[in-house]
DNA sequence: CCTACCAACCAAAGCGCTTTGATGTTACGC
DNA sequence: GCGTAACATCAAAGCGCTTTGGTTGGTAGG
């Protein structure tokens, strides 16, 4: 069923059917009625190719994924952050498409993307020190937010971000108070901007308390628990390891508490664990008690956020960009405790 | 820039401009190159939409996650999943739309994809046994294709689908040869048809040793970490507990793991191990010895062949649907041995 | 030299919508 | 009773492509 048939079907013109249906107020209440239960009945849609080419819009958000073709890793946060923006497009009749490309062609994409008016906008994930993504999309003209932000890039852009510094501040000082003060960081690669932030929330926390970095308690790598696991077990060798760990996923963590369970360590006794939470939906920290302390926020609530300012911005294509950062819950576990006497 | 500057800019008219670029005999090869090279200079793409409604096709396959408002999860399958699909799109020229919605609305969002003309055809997931989804497509006339099957429709359709059962049989067998006799199972959730279809393979297995089952070594549950370690718990505080566990995905096994080495057993000493193995790309199972003796097989590269698998069908709108039964791989990892003796 | 045919190109219709610019109809104020 | 404004509706153009059904000019065949 299309336009043109329900108007002749109810002796209508094209043009009033289709104020009828988008809220048009040329148009009386009487035949409104009529006209929408009749495309009620008919399980009527406007197509959106056709609305979109006549609009000039495409009524769709691309969100491009990057994967290395050399670790071919699919970030394990992004299930659940795109199930958040997804709430949100499909609250506002849009449509999410999905680009995996390899980082080879990636600017490529996005001028295919503007260039086909394929979307209105689009989603930049995972972003990196002085990402090039930014300047790329500004100079195409293409709408963006960020999930994350991309130190060293100076021009103003859209994003929203986890308090990162904050969060492994807040996590590092929670340790000192608790007597720590040789603390491990197993964190995400260093070019990932939000890893680069962590690090610095928690080299200067350690330096506010007068300790000093030991570049052998630093740790970075791909966020598997694997890679927690061999980080682990690598300071937990050292003459003078670790009291306590911080690690930026649950994926890594679980890696930490198997190094050391598998010394005989107790979690939260011998060696404390803080890790960061995202929240994702498969991998819950636990009932009431958590089992690891974690700073918390949901990658999913900021899923949504993120959607919602993007799609602010493309309805009004003059506003100035927005930011949003959220910050973290510091939730107590059963991973943390006093440092151990000696 | 569109097909009309380009081609006043070139002389042409539309329709030669349209028909150099597609590839079409009626041109001459000196217009076509450079008819190719203008287009090539502007970075001239035909849009999405245009071209769509004037072909009569969207160029887009719709994914529908569903995801149930209670427990909120994602499938975290689901991300290796799509990489691939993505992969085979992208190659055609297709692009991917993802719908992710509470599973209330099913139906509708399948009716108004149709209605609305947004995609060539629809992938489902995570079926589930007698799922309705397949009676509806056909009803709708939308092309489909199901990652896995449904037990219980009788009625024809696509699918690619890991050899669940014979994975699980396999698996069984390898324990007994092992004289493992007490086998427990930890599975997702029996409604779901993958679960349904390994449990068969356990249970027939079980039979065919003159063994019966044993309800308190059968669980079935979300596919989380704290599910995977309360139900070894439980299994290990039975007074006859069993010497080897099968768990249905790798995030299940590391709680199993945590739950053994909790009691002070060592996995593959003193409880055997056996997971299936989706290969996740942020999950991997170890190196050249895997730590989790496991059925394997990559979901990655069941998205890219279901993927393939509908495009043809949609290329070939008169075909009967395909089938296509991966066999998984059974690897030996350090997580089995054989039964301990008493 | 004429006809027939082919290669190369074009104008215009059509895909399903929105929107502009008119048109006819009624109601109202004076 | 007339002009005007408000109301309800419509025909047609336009969005950017593809495709149908031509129209050319040149070439080969008789």
């Amino acid at each position: 069923m299309n336009l043109k048939q329900l108007s002749s079907e109810l002796g209508l013109s094209q043009t009033t059917v289709s104020r009828a249906l988008n809220g048009y107020p040329e148009v009386s209440e009487a035949t409104r009625n009529r006209v929408q239960q009749a495309a009620d009945r008919h399980q009527y849609r406007p197509s959106t190719r056709a609305k979109g080419l006549a609009i000039g819009k495409a009524f769709a958000i691309g969100h491009v994924i990057p994967m290395s073709a050399k670790h071919e890793t699919m970030n394990p946060v992004f299930g659940d952050f795109i199930a958040g923006a997804g709430e949100t497009y499909a609250r506002n009749g849009y449509e999410m498409i999905l680009s995996i490309i390899d980082d080879q062609s990636e600017d490529q994409i996005y001028r295919g993307m503007k260039a086909r008016r394929s979307v209105d906008g689009v989603v930049v994930h995972s972003p990196v020190i002085d990402d090039f993504r930014i300047g790329l999309l500004n100079e195409i003209g293409l709408p963006f937010a960020v999930h994350g932000r991309a130190s060293g890039v100076t021009a103003p852009y859209s994003w929203v971000d986890v308090n990162n510094r904050q969060a492994f501040h807040r996590a590092t000082d929670f340790l000192f108070d608790l007597g720590h003060r040789r603390i491990g960081l197993i964190n995400g690669l260093e070019m990932m901007d939000f890893a680069h932030r962590r690090r610095v929330g928690y080299m200067d926390t350690l330096m506010a308390h007068g300790v000093d970095a030991d570049s052998a308690l630093l740790r970075s790598g791909e966020m598997s628990e694997e890679f927690g696991y061999q980080s682990t077990r690598d300071m937990l060798d050292l003459e003078n390891p670790p009291t306590a760990v911080l690690t930026s996923s649950l994926i890594m963590a679980l890696g930490t508490r198997r190094a050391i369970e598998e010394r005989g360590l107790t979690m939260g006794r011998d060696v404390s664990v803080i890790t960061h939470d995202d929240e994702l939906s498969y991998l819950r920290n636990g009932g009431e008690v958590p089992i690891f302390t974690a700073t918390r926020s949901s990658v999913r609530d900021a899923g949504r956020r993120l959607a919602e300012m993007l799609l602010s911005n493309i309805a009004d294509p003059f506003s100035q960009p927005k930011t949003e950062l959220l910050e973290v819950e510091l939730m107590v576990g059963r991973s943390t405790g006093p440092a151990p006497k000696f």
